[in-house]
DNA sequence: GATTAATGCTAAA
DNA sequence: TTAGCCTTAATCT
């Protein structure tokens, strides 16, 4: 479900319910006892993300690494000082998805007996976070982190300096069509596939451009797009594209109907130009492009 | 009630 | 190239 704008929006949260705080780790399920126990106990020192993998590295310098993957979820819950204590926007939402159980102010005594298969549970004072259905979930070393993040590409939410050069040397060092580069997470971390289709329309691009015949400028102005249209993305806990122009009846936030350019539109006109837009498999996923405007 | 598709990726075949 | 993870919402009978 989520791309790299919710991992970021997930390490915050972290970060401000749980930074600095004493965690029971759990594994209801029971497929993660080995490294709950390995957790359990000890301080969450810090949460970080880079593209959609997570890390909450804890005082002993043990790090529980998760991916959610395609439907892996998030949910929290606590009393008032617990959800207070997060500083993203309403609404708020985990995964995509809005957050659990409400927090039942008054009578918190504790998290509620796990519904489902729940792989981790996390619990401080004041909150509890149920972890289910995610691709990877492991407690590791910082070696094995750094490992991780060294198989990774640049982050356009972290947009350090060096990372825009690093993001063109790694497109155009490649044959491959930019569509599937986009979503390579060596290339780029945290491109998923609704970014990857909004980002390459917003920038009239061809899908099927080999990145090696991009140019500088139009690789740099592709990562810059990435960056703006993912800030987005982590401010507003979801995936709009379109500028307000395009919002039906003049609306506040953009219909949900309204929130893409060509994602999931196929067999419909285009916004800007009317043509049909398309859509192909290609590398496993949906692409939905015009044929009008990216040529 | 059953089936499918989904913002992803790994590992087995 | 395909199965698998094992959730959820939307679409189907």
């Amino acid at each position: 479900m989520p791309e790299g704008h919710s991992v970021h929006r997930l390490a915050r949260q972290f970060q401000d319910v749980f930074g600095g705080r004493r965690l029971d780790v759990s594994s209801p399920q029971g497929r993660f006892a080995a490294g709950a126990q390995v957790l359990t106990g000890h301080t969450m020192v810090e949460a970080m993300a880079h593209g959609k993998q997570l890390f909450l590295r804890f005082d002993h310098e043990l790090f529980l690494h998760v991916h959610l993957g395609l439907y892996g979820a998030w949910n929290f819950g606590g009393d008032s000082t617990f959800t207070g204590a997060s500083s993203i926007g309403a609404p708020r939402r985990i995964g995509e998805k809005e957050s659990g159980p409400a927090a039942d102010d008054t009578g918190y005594v504790g998290p509620p007996p796990p519904v489902g298969a729940v792989r981790v549970r996390l619990v401080s004072d004041h909150g509890w976070a149920d972890l289910r259905g995610a691709t990877t979930c492991a407690a590791i070393t910082s070696a094995e982190a750094q490992a991780v993040l060294d198989r990774l590409g640049p982050d356009p939410l972290h947009n350090r300096g060096g990372d825009r050069d690093e993001f063109i040397r790694r497109l155009r060092r490649r044959k491959t069509a930019v569509a599937l580069l986009l979503m390579d997470q060596s290339v780029l971390a945290g491109v998923g596939n609704i970014y990857r289709a909004e980002v390459l329309f917003r920038q009239a691009m061809d899908p099927w451009t080999p990145g090696s015949s991009i140019g500088v400028e139009s690789a740099g102005q592709l990562w810059d797009d990435t960056v703006d249209a993912m800030s987005d993305g982590v401010r507003d806990g979801r995936i709009v594209t379109t500028p307000p122009t395009v919002w039906t009846g003049g609306a506040a936030m953009a219909p949900d109907a309204d929130a893409h350019f060509v994602y999931k539109r196929d067999g419909m006109p285009c916004r800007a130009c009317g043509t049909i837009v398309g859509m192909t498999e290609i590398g496993a996923r949906k692409l939905y492009w015009c044929p009008g405007c990216q040529v």
